[in-house]
DNA sequence: TAGATTGTTAATCGATTAACAATC
DNA sequence: TAGATTGTTAATCGATTAACAATC
């Protein structure tokens, strides 16, 4: 329940790399937190994540001074803290648009919920599927989509449409409101520079790991250092 | 059919930025092969993906010399010279592990299998999944993973467990010889230095989203200027 | 030939790591 | 106090961009 001490927001948009690696501290603070610990140090808050000890609280320092010298973070402090700077300090409603198999595992990942994102509207253009329900929630024609992101406030929206239809989605969306979009679809969209996209694409992630696999020295010997690794 | 012409195979791994883009070059290439064309620019390729032609060049000059100066790139020349650096001008038999909903998903998902990728098992330790069928495999349980593995021939595995459980049973596919993992659980894994671990954590991407639409100067007039949206 | 485009070197930019005075 | 640890500056490292001779 204590505020942040002296925070200094940062005029400047993060590095991508600092926002990401932001989730992760955030993670695993909240993970200590359960654990009953109260303060951390960035020292060993970064061994647990592969990170170094300087590098956590550079990235910590970009939005403002959360440590105390001697002392280190503390937990619930520093999470509130990254919880604001990250703007998940309040709830995001979302647009789902596409339920197919994807969408509809999507709908019910918990891990949303969890982090504040809740599923406010379903959206598709399959005629099969429009008027059904799924966890609650009436499946809505695209066509619609103006309405529904104006009666339930969202700026964000999840997209699982086929690859040949993205693009045109991504246009209707962004025409109705919409500010960012998660992207599912193998597809490179155009935006207009006020929206911003992440894009996951689960092939894409998966043929790195080939990559990495295919040029990765096989196991040396029966010894077994362990070490870190990393994802985004 | 053709060869590629001067390959000039570096020692080093590629920078992990690099392999990110030779994934979104491809997939361009396949799409601009489809389209019928026979050459492209490193200026055009980038393009359409947002990149810059220099970057392209540099990105591909790592791997050896494709190119044709005042020609540009034989684009199935070029394909194919990229799925054997990526380590994908083969078919990779993978492990699901996990048969959520997520990972029931996955097992319909048609990007893997476009991409060579073959989901040739099905692993999951809850008794009441044990034994039922999905898409024509048989869900075993995790226990048995050793024999699985070495019988399907499987390096990668898709992990797609409760975050409780995923350290403990990435630790047990390790053991049987997995040497690559796509993890979907929100946990960061301690793994021995070669095993490969690509992350895909679905929260920690809408959070990146929340942060750079939190962040975003809205929409500043009616005129619109697209813009090309990255994404890995 | 003239125009296009590569591969590569040099210049710039940004991100990571190391070091340390200041602080508790 | 002595020991721990921060925030920050300087040094290093790596990645991107610009420029251009070489090539077709």
């Amino acid at each position: 329940m204590s505020q942040a001490r002296r925070d200094t927001p940062n005029e400047r948009l993060a590095p991508k790399a600092v926002v990401g690696r932001l989730s992760l501290y955030l993670r695993q603070l909240e993970l200590f937190e359960r654990q009953g610990l109260i303060t951390v140090s960035s020292r060993r808050l970064g061994t647990v994540l592969g990170i170094g000890d300087a590098q956590v609280r550079k990235d910590l320092a970009f939005f403002g001074q959360f440590g105390y010298p001697g002392v280190g973070y503390r937990i619930e402090e520093l999470g509130q803290a990254l919880r604001r700077v990250m703007g998940i300090d309040h709830e995001w409603p979302l647009a789902l648009v596409g339920l197919g198999n994807l969408g509809r595992a999507l709908l019910k990942y918990r891990g949303f919920r969890a982090r504040g994102f809740r599923i406010a509207a379903l959206l598709d253009n399959d005629p099969k599927k429009i008027g059904h329900s799924h966890s609650g929630l009436v499946i809505e024609p695209i066509d619609a989509c103006a309405r529904v992101v104006a009666e339930h406030h969202i700026a964000l929206a999840v997209l699982s449409v086929p690859g040949e239809a993205a693009q045109a989605t991504a246009d209707l969306l962004i025409a109705a409101g919409i500010v960012g979009i998660l992207n599912f679809a193998p597809v490179t969209l155009t935006m207009p520079p006020h929206v911003n996209i992440v894009a996951v694409d689960l092939s894409i992630q998966l043929e790195n790991l080939a990559y990495l696999v295919a040029n990765t020295e096989p196991k040396p010997s029966a010894t077994r250092l362990p070490e870190q690794a990393e994802g985004g």
